[in-house]
RNA sequence: GGCCCUGUCGUCUAACGGUUAGGACACCGGUCUUUCAAGCCGGCAGCAGGGGUUCGACUCCCCUCAGGGCCGCCA
């Protein structure tokens, strides 16, 4: 029976990769008959959000990557989250250490830090803990725990020798154990890091095939360690390639669209979407590019993945994108159309700010536009407001960037009252006019300068609006645009 | 810096030792058309470099180079 899983960490905006790496694990389950679990992985209680597992979920739906198993749905291995199964980790790691594979490490946080500028420094070429605790005594480390000393737990790395581990496209991999350093397995506050709970729970629900991202395979002999440790039999590792930016770097937002939003936004067809994902890294035996889900679910093989990471290329997804939506008649357009960018709910929200700046209703073509196309443009009118009064375009492009980065793209919860505390607290950090500054985000948002108010009208457009226009603004002002 | 992964047109890729190295996107031309698209036809463009192995290398091996990933109590 072939079990696989995808296991997002519900940190931020649902990722393209994530829905990539979906697909194959998807796939390959359906091929084989199998089942495909989604499994949350929301062991870092610092950024995890319930906001961004929901949108995990409803992304993966949209696209429609159903899965068997999973948080929502239950299943035999329940529960599906990872901050609800602590005490599976705890357990396991007390065996761990009884076995001697395991041990508490009591360093400092600041300790770890001086080590590591320390390595930093002297340009160590092998990086990592020094494992400090590793030679406290058993007992005195057990008694130390017991009265409460704030500690984590790492992993006792074979201190000489190789780790051979297989990967299903690369074959075997080695790796000299002498320059792995013993990873935090449980950290302080009693949560398990990724390498613990992943393999714990890839055992416990019986994971056949790791299909993830090559960025693991460093991290691949701390998890072969981890199997053999607890003795049990390792999963086939299949590590995709990443996606990447046109520049060949991991794919980011910063250079790329990567929020699933995004795109469902800008009406991108799901099948499409997975399409294209497909078209990356894999190819149809009879070259054919255009597929549904269930072709290539039936054709799919995982030896047939191309190892190159390959480009994100917007290009050519909107131009098949473009190829499904003439094969839609206009009956299922419609439907489209109606479901996302034309749907009620929207039209909805649009409207109260609307009517009271309307005399016909024909005017609301006219008056809304922003509302529903993608990007929209700076006319000689609107530029000198986008720029501001006191900044050149350079310095304009780069506050708007900085808002961006620091406070629209982290908030996940993009209310009205959340857009209006971030942008006067970014205003009043910076010194900024706020009439000028509010006026260049309007300018930046909607194209023009009479508009609703804007904290109401950026949440109406939503993040991904937003922030795409911001974007753009930005690289006008840069004169890249 | 160390370790690891990868390397065919600008981009996505086919090729499983013997091909004029094929297809797709983009781009350029043509065609159709009242316009713009779409469609159709055509064109441009690539085996990273160097050594081997072999009768014969894009394909196998080695070295170099290049790109990428990781080196967190993030995943």
């Amino acid at each position: 029976m072939v079990r696989t899983r995808i296991a997002p960490s519900p940190t931020g905006d649902p990722h393209v990769g994530t829905a990539y790496v979906a697909l194959f694990n998807y796939a390959w389950a359906k091929k084989n008959g199998g089942q495909f679990i989604l499994r949350i992985e929301d062991t870092d209680r610092e950024r995890s959000s319930e906001a961004s597992e929901e949108m995990i979920f409803a992304s993966l739906r949209w696209l429609g990557l159903s899965w068997d198993e999973g948080p929502d749905v239950g299943g035999p291995h329940a529960p599906y989250r990872q901050s609800q199964r602590t005490t599976i980790y705890q357990q396991h790691v007390e065996e761990l250490i009884d076995r001697g594979a395991a041990y508490p490490c009591f360093c400092s946080k600041d300790r770890l830090d001086a080590l590591r500028e320390q390595q930093r420094r002297a340009k160590a070429p092998v990086m990592g803990y020094d494992r400090h605790c590793r030679s406290i005594p058993k007992a005195e480390a057990q008694a130390r725990r017991r009265a409460g000393e704030p500690h984590v737990v790492r992993l006792a790395m074979p201190t000489q020798g190789i780790t051979k581990v297989r990967d299903f496209l690369r074959g075997e991999l080695e790796f000299d154990n002498t320059l792995i350093d013993d990873q935090v397995l449980l950290k302080s506050d009693g949560f398990p890091t990724y390498h613990l709970a992943n393999v714990v729970d890839d055992h416990l629900m019986g994971i056949t095939h790791v299909i993830r991202a090559e960025e693991w395979i460093s991290s691949l002999p701390k998890h072969a360690q981890l199997y053999r440790a607890f003795g049990w039999e390792e999963p086939v590792f299949c590590h995709l390639p990443l996606l990447r930016n046109a520049d060949r770097s991991k794919i980011s937002k910063r250079k790329n669209p990567t929020s699933l939003n995004f795109y469902r936004r800008a009406g991108f067809l799901p099948e499409a979407m997975l399409n294209f994902l497909a078209l990356m890294g894999w190819t149809m035996p009879d070259g054919r590019e255009e597929f549904t889900l269930d072709e290539f679910v039936e054709a799919f093989t995982l030896d047939r993945i191309v190892l190159g990471g390959p480009v994100f290329d917007l290009t050519k997804l909107t131009w098949l994108n473009g190829k499904y939506i003439r094969t839609l008649g206009p009956q299922e357009l419609l439907r489209r159309l109606r479901s996302d960018l034309l749907s009620d709910a929207y039209l909805l929200k649009i409207l109260p700010l609307v009517r009271e700046r309307i005399d016909k209703l024909e005017d609301f073509i006219a008056y809304a536009s922003f509302f529903f196309v993608g990007e929209v443009s700076y006319g000689p009118d609107v530029l000198p407001k986008l720029v501001m009064k006191t900044s050149s375009p350079t310095e304009a492009a780069a506050i708007l960037e900085e808002l961006l980065e620091e406070e629209l793209d982290p908030l996940l919860d993009w209310s009205k009252e959340n857009l209006e505390a971030r942008l006067r607290r970014f205003a009043e950090a910076r010194s900024l006019r706020a009439g000028d500054f509010f006026m260049a985000v309007r300018v930046a948002v909607t194209g023009k300068t009479a508009t609703p108010p804007l904290f109401e009208t950026m949440e109406v457009l939503g993040k991904e609006t937003c922030r795409r226009r911001l974007r753009h603004a930005v690289a006008v002002l840069k004169g890249k645009a």
